[in-house]
DNA sequence: AGCACGCCGACT
DNA sequence: GTCGGCGTGCTC
């Protein structure tokens, strides 16, 4: 007798428009994995429906071969986020769903069959537990007036409802994720708190195991973040499935954690760039983070020094309730912030008399200062001084950077594609052996200043320095210790952590971004700054803070001088409004690789008059500017020439209404094989 | 994206 | 003779 047959829709992380119907001899729960054939081999995918009637030709059709169930099937309000997140980004859902799942839980082959209850889960729940004691030595700070009208706010909302916690660095922000987070676990909700980097969250761990361990239980939190095993990350999705976890505490991809009754959502920095995916599905963490309080009724809490400005202005509109904490919350007063006019100043590699005496001054005292200066090696380019030859990456257009190696040989690397060269002894164009330096990167400023200060003990913090696993917490262990007298770093150092002793910071070269393409230049220009200065002075004893431009009558720096974000960004967005930029307008962005340029701009180019067709039968023209194609600044990258196209709206269903059309046409555009593209909703950096 | 098929160059 | 280079075609 011929079984009867149901169809099993499923979505699968493939690059096709999909979903793809399966037969099976019962209907499959929407949420349950399945194995099934697809083409040559086997995937896992994930059952969203059972049709009456299958999408393809039933002839054509193949059997699931396996409906997993080692884990409950996906909840419903899973679903529904990776459902928005598709549909919001432009992605097929499979490509939305399957990554944002552990690796064994995505993989044919790391499927193990049902999970026995005494397993490798239980295990962990237990030996966590023997290690709760010393939590309870810790006494909570008393909260200042600010900082608990801020907290009463957040756990008094009624339902779903959006804050930002707006406070500098040092005014007592985590405090109040804490306790919020304490009075929802309390009531038996969920807490999900994201940290834009993997560096954050041992210390967010550490605070939560022992401030919160008492009401979420002893193996009530649970990491996650891509620094994991696959087993780790299985492990901690498995513990929010089944409820165990009661804290979630991540970095972006944690927005994707299985939680069924969140009743708090906490982005810390919420302006950091880390929150967007940069590759694969680009989403933003943070936006989805406030998709996902609406959809679950929780509080949203954003906290940051320097709102996003899409975030401030949600906020001045009253879509957020801003929660201001004024103050520093330790009694330390704000640093001094002064601006070098290096315009008339006799320069030491790249140094103002002022900031070599403030650091002899520190030394003096026996306090530290921290040299900033986001470029990394020795020092941008190498260039000859008779012909203007400069050291070029031959697959890209970009310099090759010096760096100074472990022995103290120099090559030239390419920091954009990763090419190696050693440095050539000659000039390759004209023979010349006088060949410079350009400018100057952080091994450069080191140098200088062991030779300066050769008493003072230097440690340098970038990304060169901290490739090896675990010697960026070994540095920052060393300044925090008192080992370091002069700290010299990239943005590295200006993220979350809080030196006791260090009272100065020196700001080298800050108008490099000043003068950006991106029109977002001068607001991370301004948070970066204001972040770097919050280094300076956090406990007690006035700290100062060096910036050394040649434009210090640019507004971004006399707005940083009275430490007043909201005039800077009263500023910005003024600007932004008179020119329709976000969060004025909504932007799209497509685009395009290829061997030839030509290849890249004519892809663009037909999309672009595809665009047209669409928008002219949406009944949509004009409702969404289409610019015209243009080469990225690097415009060749590993020998792949890259071009994009803008697009903007000034209403946001619009610009979606118009791309879900869009999307459809674009793999028959590419059918060619010559372009790649992506589309990016939303983009940071245009 | 994979994965296989297919049709041309240099080697144990 | 075959091992393997990557063009191109297909996937419910």
């Amino acid at each position: 007798m011929v079984p009867p047959a149901a169809w099993v829709r499923v979505v699968l992380d493939v690059p096709l428009p999909g979903p793809f119907d399966y037969r099976h001899v019962a209907p499959v729960e929407p949420g349950t994995r399945v194995i099934v054939p697809f083409g040559r081999r086997k995937l896992i995918g994930v059952v969203v429906d059972n049709p009456a009637e299958p999408g393809y030709e039933p002839s054509q059709i193949k059997d699931v071969e396996q409906v997993l169930d080692d884990l409950p099937p996906l909840s419903e309000r899973w679903m529904r986020l990776a459902r928005f997140a598709a549909d919001y980004y432009q992605r097929p859902l499979g490509e939305v769903m399957l990554p944002a799942l552990p690796g064994p839980l995505r993989k044919v082959s790391a499927y193990q069959g049902k999970r026995a209850s005494g397993g490798p889960v239980a295990r962990q729940a237990r030996r966590k537990r023997t290690a709760r004691d010393d939590a309870a030595a810790d006494q909570p700070p008393t909260l200042n007036e600010a900082q608990q009208a801020a907290v009463d706010a957040i756990v008094g909302a009624p339902a779903f409802h959006a804050f930002l916690l707006h406070g500098v660095t040092g005014s007592g922000k985590t405090e109040v994720y804490l306790r919020a987070a304490e009075q929802v676990l309390a009531r038996g909700r969920q807490v999900l708190m994201l940290v834009p980097e993997i560096n954050l969250t041992p210390q967010f761990e550490a605070a939560l195991r022992a401030r919160l361990e008492r009401v979420a239980g002893a193996d009530g939190l649970a990491v996650l973040h891509s620094g994991l095993s696959e087993g780790e990350r299985l492990q901690a999705w498995t513990r929010a499935v089944d409820g165990r976890a009661r804290i979630v505490l991540g970095t972006r991809l944690a927005v994707f954690a299985p939680l069924e009754d969140l009743g708090l959502i906490v982005v810390d920095e919420e302006h950091d760039t880390s929150y967007k995916q940069q590759d694969g599905l680009r989403y933003s963490a943070r936006d989805l983070a406030v998709w996902r309080g609406r959809d679950a009724a929780a509080a949203v809490v954003l906290g940051s020094a320097t709102p996003a400005l899409e975030t401030w202005y949600h906020a001045t509109r009253g879509h957020y309730t801003r929660l201001g904490l004024p103050t520093r919350a330790r009694a330390a007063s704000l640093p001094a912030v002064r601006l070098v006019d290096t315009r008339r100043l006799p320069m030491e590699n790249g140094m103002s008399p002022q900031l070599l005496d403030g650091i002899a001054d520190r030394l003096a005292r026996g306090e530290q200062s921290l040299v900033f200066l986001n470029r990394r090696g020795y020092s941008p380019a190498l260039h000859c001084a008779s012909c203007g030859w400069v050291s070029q990456c031959t697959r890209c257009t970009a310099f090759t950077v010096l760096h100074r190696g472990s022995h103290g040989m120099h090559r030239l690397q390419c920091h954009h594609c990763g090419y190696q060269a050693r440095v050539p002894r000659a000039c390759p164009d004209c023979g010349d052996q006088d060949l410079k330096p350009m400018g100057r990167g952080t091994q450069r400023v080191e140098e200088y200043l062991a030779e300066k200060f050769p008493a003072a003990r230097i440690s340098r913090i970038d990304a060169d320095s901290t490739r090896r696993k675990g010697s960026a917490q070994a540095l920052f262990a060393q300044v925090h210790a008192g080992e370091v007298d002069i700290l010299v770093g990239t943005q590295m150092v200006a993220k979350g952590h809080d030196f006791a002793n260090l009272t100065l910071v020196g700001v080298l070269n800050a108008d490099s971004m000043l003068f950006s393409q991106d029109f977002r230049a001068p607001e991370r220009l301004f948070a970066q700054l204001m972040q770097v200065s919050g280094r300076a002075g956090r406990h007690g004893g006035q700290g100062e803070v060096l910036i050394q431009t040649g434009y210090p009558e640019q507004s971004v720096y006399q707005s940083l001088l009275r430490h007043d974000y909201e005039g800077f960004a009263r500023h910005a967005l003024a600007e932004r409004e008179s020119v329709g930029l976000p969060p004025y307008a909504f932007q799209a962005l497509l685009s395009a690789e290829a061997r030839e340029l030509a290849q890249a701009i004519d892809f663009l180019q037909r999309a672009r008059d595809e665009a047209e067709n669409v928008l002219a039968e949406a009944g949509l023209p004009g409702g969404v500017t289409l610019y015209d194609p243009v080469p990225l600044r690097v415009v060749r990258v590993a020998n792949v020439e890259r071009a994009q196209l803008l697009l903007e709206s000034a209403s946001r269903p619009a610009l979606l209404a118009f791309l879900r059309r869009w999307v459809g046409v674009l793999p028959a555009l590419a059918a060619d094989g010559r372009a790649r593209w992506l589309l990016e909703v939303d983009p940071l950096e245009i």
